[in-house]
DNA sequence: CACACTAAGTAAATCGTTTAACTAACCATA
DNA sequence: TATGGTTAGTTAAACGATTTACTTAGTGTG
């Protein structure tokens, strides 16, 4: 079916039906506009949407572009991208905009696939600041990064308070009568989100006269066994911690696993706390204290200045942080070794 | 950049352009390729998708439709999901399709979409017998059904033995001495996939003399927080059970949870064990001991099916189903109470 | 009545490709 | 020297919409 032979049956031109399908109505009268609709109905005739894009050159879809490191690891194991996925694609649905998701190695890699296809508007998630200027380089479409940290003009970012959670995360240790505290997270540079929770982290310790050293940082990889280890390498340690900062749930029941096989029990020997609030908090034991972040909020967040930036066809410089608040469970118990 | 300007700047045709473009070297002299390729390569010239689509009505794009009921509950708390999207997204990425995402609550529902935009195939996740019909009538395009059950001919369906996968559960708990055995599932009809497991599960249970009554059955909800209510109400009712099977992961945990809550600890008290074989198997507390199923295998079957359906132009009757196997870990231990 | 204005509708150009049909030049063969 | 076949290339018609510019008829208004 296409809108010729709409046409045709209705004995009318094109333009006609294109403007009733358009909801132009004041274009065509009463009478022919309800013939026209009654043919649509019978024939069940839906616009060709490659042709419209075509013709209008915009195409009502928005990209997701997630990284991954090597193989579907960081999506793979992380159920946050599900999350974030879920909702995204609901927001661009509610706005008749379809959502195509696209795995990518580096950011650069995608910026021709995404102006042949005539994308309306992109999401990054988790791009390094390389990639963002790889991107903003040759982009031409609006994008969002999310969970990205970058102070160029001209980029919309939308994170959470990454600095505030690491800082929520250690004071809560720290308000507990924790002072031996190891900080666990994925290899990090200076910059990025876990370098920012590191910052809040390290300031709110040394608030309270705590030094985060060198040697009090865990490196965890995106595999998946690798947290069990680091839960084993924090156990065996020669500094004796009773408190460790996770910076991931997911890394966080892992290193629990790992205490727990070299004989530590959490909380009462050695508190942990994870970061996402990821819904398997509640299921994990003991059950995770973390600091949640909100995903739904973030997506809106997301979701609004892409629309924003569509609309207007505009450049948005802006720097969103949802805010991130303390989830008190289980993983976490006032230190008793306590001078 | 357009095919045209392209074809100026060379000083040929854009038949000619067009066939370097495509591949079609043997319509093209080597110097005249050469020429084309470098006048691309300078300007970067990627051809328009919607264009190609418009001419070659195939639209190089595969649609991914997933169900969700209510909510983004479905979707959103199972990291399940997660991971089929990042399977399926691979298999389509690797031979240059894209991958377009959709939620629905009812899968006729997004036909004419789909008809739409020319996608070229459709993997549907997890249709009732009711969406797959729906679909069939409608639908012109290949599609997969994964995670569904029907025997209609002309529809090609993926999943995993969940006979199989329900006996071996059952199978696993009797071995260990259990008699007294509990079924934990999402709502089930006399189809789909639960209805596959719990007849597995039952026959494994027969074989040995054990019958599960109505009684024993209890239906978790997609909602989070209800099967930890299960788990209490497993651990309160008036048999008292040494084993639960539970049919998805996700459940089992929450489960043991509220077994935990009523003071029965898993497996000392009470064996658990789940489905599915999540990541976050190993993450919890006691270690869960599950039916595994395959994702990655699953997804390579499907978009096997899919790729022939699309290459031959044929619809496809097929049922395949990958093996399942039995994963041991902590959270089912012997009968002590055995007699 | 002449003029301007509005309403309803149409014809045709356009979007950026692919591809079938055609042309022109060259070469081999009977 | 016709004839036929190949090679390299071009022209123009699709594909299915949107949209601008145009036509025609009807309606006030001075």
């Amino acid at each position: 079916m296409t809108i010729k032979q709409v046409a045709e049956k209705a004995g009318v031109s094109v333009a006609s039906v294109s403007n009733v399908v358009n909801g132009n109505y004041h274009k065509v009268s009463a009478e022919t506009r309800r013939k026209i609709e009654r043919i649509i109905e019978e024939t069940g005739y839906t616009p060709n949407a490659m042709a419209r894009s075509l013709a209008t050159q915009e195409s009502r879809i928005i990209s997701l572009v997630i990284p991954y490191i090597g193989e579907v690891f960081t999506f793979n194991y992380n159920p946050y991208y599900a999350e974030l996925i879920a909702e995204l694609e609901k927001y661009v649905r509610d706005r008749s905009y379809c959502l195509m998701i696209r795995c990518v190695e580096r950011c650069g890699d995608i910026v021709s696939m995404l102006s042949s296809w005539n994308v309306d508007g992109v999401f990054f998630a988790g791009a390094s600041a390389e990639d963002i200027r790889a991107v903003r380089r040759s982009l031409k479409c609006p994008a969002v990064f999310i969970d990205s940290y970058s102070e160029d003009v001209g980029v919309a970012c939308v994170g959470i308070d990454d600095y505030r959670g690491g800082y929520l995360s250690a004071q809560h240790l720290l308000n507990n009568g924790h002072r031996s505290i190891a900080f666990a997270a994925p290899q990090f540079g200076t910059e990025g989100v876990i370098w920012q929770r590191y910052c809040g982290f390290c300031d709110a310790c040394r608030e309270k006269g705590v030094e985060i050293a060198p040697e009090d940082i865990f490196a965890v990889d995106t595999i998946e066994s690798n947290s069990v280890v680091v839960g084993n390498d924090i156990a065996m340690s020669p500094k004796k911690y009773t408190a460790v900062g996770v910076m991931s749930d997911l890394s966080a029941c892992g290193i629990i696993q790992g205490l727990r096989q070299c004989g530590r029990a959490v909380p009462d020997d050695i508190s942990v706390i994870g970061f996402d609030n990821l819904s398997l908090c509640s299921f994990s034991y003991p059950k995770l204290t973390t600091v949640s972040q909100d995903i739904r909020a973030k997506a809106c967040k997301a979701g609004d200045l892409l629309m924003r930036m569509i609309g207007n066809k505009e450049e948005l410089t802006a720097f969103e942080k949802i805010p991130v608040k303390l989830v008190e469970r289980d993983s976490v118990g006032k230190n008793k070794q306590n001078t």
